[in-house]
DNA sequence: TGATCCACAT
DNA sequence: ATGTGGATCA
């Protein structure tokens, strides 16, 4: 049996609002941890991965896993039905037929119940590798998706590259080519020394030696080695070699990335990873509702300036069209961070004060 | 002739906005009294009556009753000329051939005069049973725009149910049901305790003796008896029975409303109650313009909260696209009130400060 | 079917 | 006061 009640629908609807354009139907899987889904777009170039804590909500429970089958037009409209600031209890059987949703407003004298049916889907669980990224980016969420809104009017497709002297946003267009260079803001590098980490599960140093080094689909963790960060800028310029050299080729190279059958017995990333993050946001279900905070209360940092860390000189090219999709979540978030590394999927990702929403977009090959 | 003087044009505005997708043609009945209009929407399920008083008016005078036909378009189109605080003239010769007109500009400075032409109507006089309701529901006008809209994107109806526990709202729908229970505000219930009673002509308490008993077409006052608040809640759980074994079973329990000819004698509802109630509003053609009055100048209770009344648990099922359709009114008036009994057509009303805005429908039989 | 305008919600 | 969504008009 779930039961999990949110302080404020707002994050629900923004969350839908997110994803429902990538995809239709997906498994909401609820378990002690929280809730999260995992979803590939219809072409299989991006995968979506949502994730809410169980901590972020006002009140959690759920007593075994349950794989909640949403048709995610349905639970859209079933949200639209919802004012921003209700409260918002989700409930569901143990056979996951209905989940139940319902809306409080915050004086009580209005309390309205959706029931909405639940689909079987089939979920091979995703299996995302566990990157360790060259470089990571974390900037204004506003600013990325006007810069991807921008770039979308030249051309079909954006090569980010990361370099010691900032990162660029080049799309070359028939009608015009256009590049932006976003440099690290001094200021911004300080005050995002620990996004990530503190109000989430990032985990973007040490800890090596969790990585199971030996697989063949190798799975680190997603980071950037600090102990690195501009030693390697010399090698910019040729991007790729460096990866593959190292014998680190991804087994989704290919720009696809694989299902994974379910008794595989290798956990996702989210779950595995929040196991060990437990401890943090130790406040967030003592439910302050917070008026007007729009975005979200996760961080205090509150806005500006760009934050570049890097081991590596990184150069990929990417399909617009699903950039400035994903740039929708900027509803949940004021700050995206971008995780790249050469012939690796893009992952980018907006936290917010009760999880996360992470994007993996596979490269386009031959830099085309 | 008709002569009326109107404070503010953008009434007339609304009111047309409100029911131009309802009705195409109707009379405009002018007679001492005001103005009134009374129509069937095209598929005779739903009724819409608008009453323009003539205290309601900054200057009102009408030698003898006039029908003016007016097709509501053009009507719509002429008005759309107007400016919403233009002082608005209306003007007629006993022919009723020609509707004029007048806007002037509150500093007199603009004069713009515009002649519509009129149309023969046929206009049998609509029977609307005076009705003994069962339950009455005033909540904001605002927020019942905004359940029947959100009940409307899941399913055609909905059904609409009072009991001691408050009034709910609910629909299926193929993806999703959904219910809304608004409960009794204390504070509400005070402050419409005699909403619809000094400011429009309810009459919702008293006067027993007005009903004509034993007609075959009982005509009765719209009222719900205090007196029996609260008394009969027992009763609740099934519909109807207790209406019909009162033998008052309506002769429009069909679910249609029956135009009745001319000659037969009875008095529209409006016409009959507004003879008693002419002591009321007296200050009304003062025309203080009210800057800024947007929806209207009528009740000094401003807001908020739901009341409800009620003598007996009803519970009734209505087409949804007619509600969204009456909801269309809340720009004239803050407040709605709904009037309800089982197995009896459902009132809508809308009132403002120059008269009100009343629509019939015709529940759902079998409650489907 | 698309664009513009109005209204509601935040 | 601004932004989003709905409704209306071309």
């Amino acid at each position: 049996m779930l039961e999990a009640r949110l302080n404020e629908a707002a994050t629900l609807k923004r969350l839908l609002d997110a994803i429902k354009e990538l995809v239709q139907d997906a498994n909401f899987e609820c378990n002690e941890e929280g809730i999260s889904l995992q979803a590939m777009d219809n072409s299989h170039v991006a995968l979506v991965s949502v994730k809410l804590e169980a901590g972020g909500f006002r009140k959690y429970r759920c007593d075994r896993p349950i794989p909640l089958g949403v048709n995610l037009g349905s639970l859209t409209k079933v949200l639209k039905c919802a004012k921003d600031d209700d409260i918002c209890v989700l409930k569901a059987t143990d056979d996951g037929d209905v989940l139940s949703l319902t809306y409080e407003a915050r004086n009580a004298d209005r309390i309205a119940e959706y029931d909405m049916k639940l689909m079987d889907i089939d979920s091979d669980t995703l299996g995302i590798p566990d990157t360790d990224y060259e470089a990571r980016v974390t900037m204004p969420a506003a600013e990325f998706t006007r810069i991807v809104r921008d770039l979308s009017n030249l051309g079909e497709s954006v090569r980010i590259e990361v370099s010691k002297e900032g990162v660029r946003f080049a799309s070359d267009g028939e009608s015009a080519n256009g590049n932006i260079l976003l440099k690290q803001t001094e200021a911004a590098r300080e005050r995002y020394r620990n996004y990530g980490e503190e109000d989430e599960d990032e985990d973007v140093e040490m800890k090596d030696e969790d990585d199971e080094e030996g697989g063949s689909k190798k799975k680190t963790r997603s980071k950037v080695k600090k102990e690195k960060v501009k030693k390697e800028d010399g090698d910019e310029g040729e991007e790729g070699e460096e990866a593959e050299a190292n014998g680190e080729a991804e087994d989704n190279e290919d720009g696809e990335f694989k299902a994974k059958s379910d008794d595989e017995g290798e956990e996702e990333v989210s779950d595995s990873e929040e196991k060990k993050k437990k401890r943090k946001r130790p406040s967030a279900s003592n439910g302050k509702p917070k008026k007007k905070a729009k975005k979200s209360d996760d961080d205090d940092l509150p806005a500006g300036g760009v934050s570049i860390e890097m081991t590596q000189h990184v150069n990929l090219t990417f399909s617009l069209k699903y950039l400035v999709n994903f740039s929708k979540s900027s509803t949940l978030s004021d700050t995206v961070q971008l995780m790249l590394k050469n012939d690796v999927p893009l992952l980018v990702s907006y936290t917010f004060g009760q999880g996360h929403i992470r994007y993996y977009l596979a490269p386009k090959i031959g830099d085309d």
